[in-house]
DNA sequence: AATGAATGAGTCTTCATTCAT
DNA sequence: GATGAATGAAGACTCATTCAT
């Protein structure tokens, strides 16, 4: 007898996800040059079936920036909302960009490609810019107002959140994050801090 | 009748100085998933040509990383030469990685990609990690002197070693690098000092 | 729902024999410089397929080689084994070689090309000198047994040896090996052995 | 003050000649697949060069072909006007086919291409089939006089015709043709002979 | 729902040929 | 007369995608 709708719907919920954590880990290991093929086999499913779920390589990418964004996007909403001094939702953003790597770590690990894999095509690099302009914009502004309640270091906003933007560009694409030696060395966000403290 | 040598002498200089060059950029960009196409476009020439003065892809990119290191090598040999208190080293071999970027960038730009994209053939990954290795080590020898006399900050200094290297990997890596803003507001070392002064 | 394991054996077997086959034909006719393209198109499908099936030329020419050479190796090794005095064995040898010449002549066609073609890969020539030499060993000796029991016709040896391979050669190779006069006038093994007669 | 017209012709003359000398002795070697690279090498002239002599790599080849040819046909001529009874011309055709190769390898070493090599475009193979046939003609003719006055092993004479053939095409195209092993015992033509002896 | 066989466009590389001098 | 720089059309191979079952 035929499988009920729900089983259906139950079979193709699971393997959706299925198909997308897997995903999810072929990318952030090697990035848009990982094969379908790879991400068939992580997935355990047949490559045919990889295109009944998504119509290709990009609509998959596509979809594990979304949900990772989101996740990204809530993030900074709440410390835009957070009460305290400037100072403090400043501490709060760098800690919560450096500490805790691994729950964030996607986000940056995909946010940040999209500006420097020039081998992905260009509508996912657009898609993967808003994000971290949105990163960018909240960290000026809470160095702006740090620097005015006098909790941030003076000078240059803007080189500062160079500055800051391009460690977490380079901890999430550090050339042996995945060896023990980063892991076990990661740096407190206490050492990105230095660079703001008034 | 032929072109005297020195014209043919001239000329294969040139191309072969436009070639690298393109290449340099292209690879810089792209990394190694550049391909000869977009090479050999970049130089304004055939593909074929690019292969009269070069043996191939691999070849290229060889050239390149070696001359992009050997300045690196060079500037490094010279800071672990020079006189002054530890902590004033460091702060050199810092100033000497953030400032004058221009010179340092194409060093990073290539040399750190050697730990991260797999894609690459072995031996050029191999190529590339010796540079690496060699600017870790230094940083590190650096820091832990420092710390020894009370001019760097104390903790785990590999903490330190990875903070400094992310920052800069990230920077050679910056989203908006060719962008006027980034090329206005790039972070002074002294900024980055700040994460290490004691 | 999907095809059943046996049904994909079934077509995965009869491709792979398929390619294999278009190869043999192709290779026969133009040795090592034959196209991908060209196997493709004379088995009937694409490129792409090829390569799902055998890892490059190579590993297909190599797959012939092996095939075509076990039957000859085997042949030989019967000859070798065979009762009788040494000129019947060098006969037998003759007219194992000359006749039912359809089951032979893939041997020659691929064996003998290891000596000559220059742009076959070294270990590819490496592979098709081992049975050639083999050949040469066994009809050397049997003509030295065959001269010693007064069998044989006199002279240097060699020089028999040399032009007995010829012919098969030459016969392999032969300008119009697929012409119907060919075929109805395809030499009796006799012919060639009165070259050895005493 | 400018070449006489005079010094220019000889100058023309030589070059054509040592192009077509060098190109012989690698097309010899290496078959069509020779590239032209390696010709203007051994000629010692730049690759232009060549171009301005021969329209290219087909006009050359055809060239050789055409003066390697004219020899062979010629000798034939000679052969076919000899006085003697039809076996005795039989055994001249042999012996001239089979001694003195060196005078003659170059006429069947190009010849004989033209049937196997299926790289070589069609029309060159054409040239090379008429001289081919031409000698498959005489030899025909000779045998059936021969068996006509007893002189020739009787039976059908095409497959005679297709064992010396293959014989010559053997040897010419023989594995180890440039080894020292293959000089030292090349076949007397009286082995060849055996093959036809009534 | 699922499989895996099959395709074709794109990538690196070679080589006959042309062109400027 | 001669050179050698430059081009472009294949050839081997990879991989995203489609199709039959």
């Amino acid at each position: 007898m035929p499988r009920t709708e729900e089983e259906n719907q139950r079979i193709r919920d699971s393997q959706r996800a299925n198909i997308l954590k897997a995903a999810t880990d072929v990318f952030a290991l090697q990035g848009w040059s990982a094969t379908m093929a790879e991400i068939a086999d992580a997935a355990d499913v047949s490559q045919g079936l990889a295109y009944r779920y998504f119509s290709g390589k990009e609509a998959i990418f596509r979809e594990i920036v979304e949900r990772v964004t989101q996740a990204g996007m809530e993030g900074m909403q709440r410390i835009r909302e957070m009460p305290g001094t400037p100072g403090e939702r400043m501490a709060n953003l760098v800690s919560w960009t450096f500490d805790n790597r691994n729950e964030r770590i996607d986000f940056f690990e995909f946010a940040l490609r999209g500006f420097s894999d020039e081998t992905m095509p260009e509508d996912l690099r657009e898609l993967l810019r808003k994000p971290s302009r949105n990163y960018q914009d909240l960290l000026r502004s809470q160095i702006v107002e740090g620097q005015a309640s006098g909790e941030v270091a003076q000078g240059d906003p803007d080189q500062l959140v160079i500055a800051i933007i391009a460690c977490f560009n380079g901890l999430s694409r550090f050339p042996m994050r995945h060896s023990k030696y980063f892991q076990e060395h990661f740096p407190d966000s206490g050492i990105f801090l230095r660079m703001l403290k008034a």
